[in-house]
DNA sequence: ATATTACCAACCGACGGTCGGTACATACCA
DNA sequence: TGGTATGTACCGACCGTCGGTTGGTAATAT
């Protein structure tokens, strides 16, 4: 037997399933036989896409970062809006996006939870702070003309600010993934959320409460991942 | 043969040889065998002391966060000095650190250049989060009530300092990685430094320029760093 | 003498990756 | 229209190495 298809449609199998396998069991833990199998094809086949494993990683990434540039692009080039209206429309975006795809946003919170995945959120860090920086310095640049900011440094400061993300949401993670059955962990993570707003408004130098970077679509995304960690209590191996 | 040694000293020897070994390699590069080859024991002795290769990287960022908590340890307890005094007492006590023990801080800085040691690098700040983290709140709330933080959740903003710290460590530790000879690129990092102080002062509510978090032995380092990575310049298999 | 600890080294299954070869699509020539 | 040449998609047995296991032995303590 075997199926030959298009190098385009093969390629984005293999990047499709692998992501899933990722998500589910982690990097590591994937081997390439589990995703070759998953696809349905011989390991040939697997490398003659892929030159490593790793390879196959740094492109899942690269494609994540985009997906996410391409989510905030028509708010970031904007030119009505101001620089504070264009923070809190891409952060409203992705909310939203994130409400929208509640289940993988919970599978994602895993892989940011378990040091299992650390390469895997390393390299997806780094693309996507590499690929929104230079936007986001460019928003901070707008915020310090319009007088709302006071960003000595935009494009530093924009990498500082997306690193500090990600921690908060990597810290963010573990806790969703440490609670066993705490109602009360919910509000715990709504306040590191509050506590990473108003450190961005302060390292900003913008007015406080002016950035709305929660909405109530993120508050049921965490209520529901708290809520399906509490259900289950030891589901796993 | 049979070589038979003291149980806490043959363990010393494990732990630092392949904590030699990660810093030179990787985690995932360093293999087992090579540990047990550089000390000269067998592989049953290994595992004697280790159960697997995981929990040896966890007994070695436990050790290094122990280590990093006795360095400011003094400064820390001690009741005479005021919140803003603690924190410029820290750094200018792990800055003496890094300069006393400048080659050793090159390498970790490889350690925190490549995602190769992703997981080495997730597990030492975690551990150092965490056992820094608490210190660093009370003496949030020290400053707080010495009127000169307004920090209004000294925990979580402790934490958050820390990652970002651990974050800014990365970026900075990725430009000495990526540069080949740019003599300009330890003005860069300092730039960097630079941001990252102005953006905790803001975060804390202390008055601009009141921290001092880098001083001329650190700059010494990384000029140091930038010149020994500008020497060699493809050394490297 | 016996139990416990410290160590040995052969061995295991699984892993990432390689390689010589095969099925298939397309293009050119008759 | 049929034959053949060429490049590419794919196959699957195989390789060395890995982390980890096991059954045992030498040294020490009781």
């Amino acid at each position: 037997m075997h199926i030959v298809k298009d190098y385009d449609e093969r390629k984005a199998e293999f990047l499709d399933t692998a992501m899933g396998l990722f998500l589910e069991r982690g990097y590591d833990e994937t081997s390439v036989n589990a995703i070759i199998e998953a696809v349905g094809v011989s390991k040939g086949a697997f490398y003659h896409y892929f030159a490593t494993k790793e390879d196959l990683l740094d492109e899942l990434a690269a494609r994540a970062a985009e997906q996410a540039m391409a989510l905030t692009a028509p708010v970031v080039e904007d030119p009505e809006l101001s620089a504070i209206e264009k923070m809190n429309g891409m952060f409203a975006r992705t909310n939203a996006f994130k409400a929208r795809n509640r289940e993988l946003m919970v599978t994602l919170a895993r892989v940011f939870y378990s040091d299992r995945n650390a390469l895997l959120r390393a390299r997806m860090t780094r693309r996507s702070v590499e690929a929104t920086a230079p936007a986001l310095a460019r928003i901070f640049a707008q915020g310090n003309a319009e007088g709302a900011m006071k960003v000595r440094h935009p494009e530093q400061t924009a990498a500082l600010v997306l690193e500090l993300g990600a921690s908060v949401v990597s810290g963010f993670a573990r806790k969703l993934g440490e609670i066993d059955s705490d109602p009360t962990i919910a509000d715990e993570l709504l306040l590191s959320m509050d506590v990473y707003i108003e450190s961005v408004e302060r390292i900003l130098g913008v007015a406080s409460g002016s950035l709305k970077l929660v909405d109530d679509s993120l508050v049921s995304v965490v209520r529901a991942a708290t809520q399906t960690k509490g259900k289950k209590e030891k589901k796993d191996d």
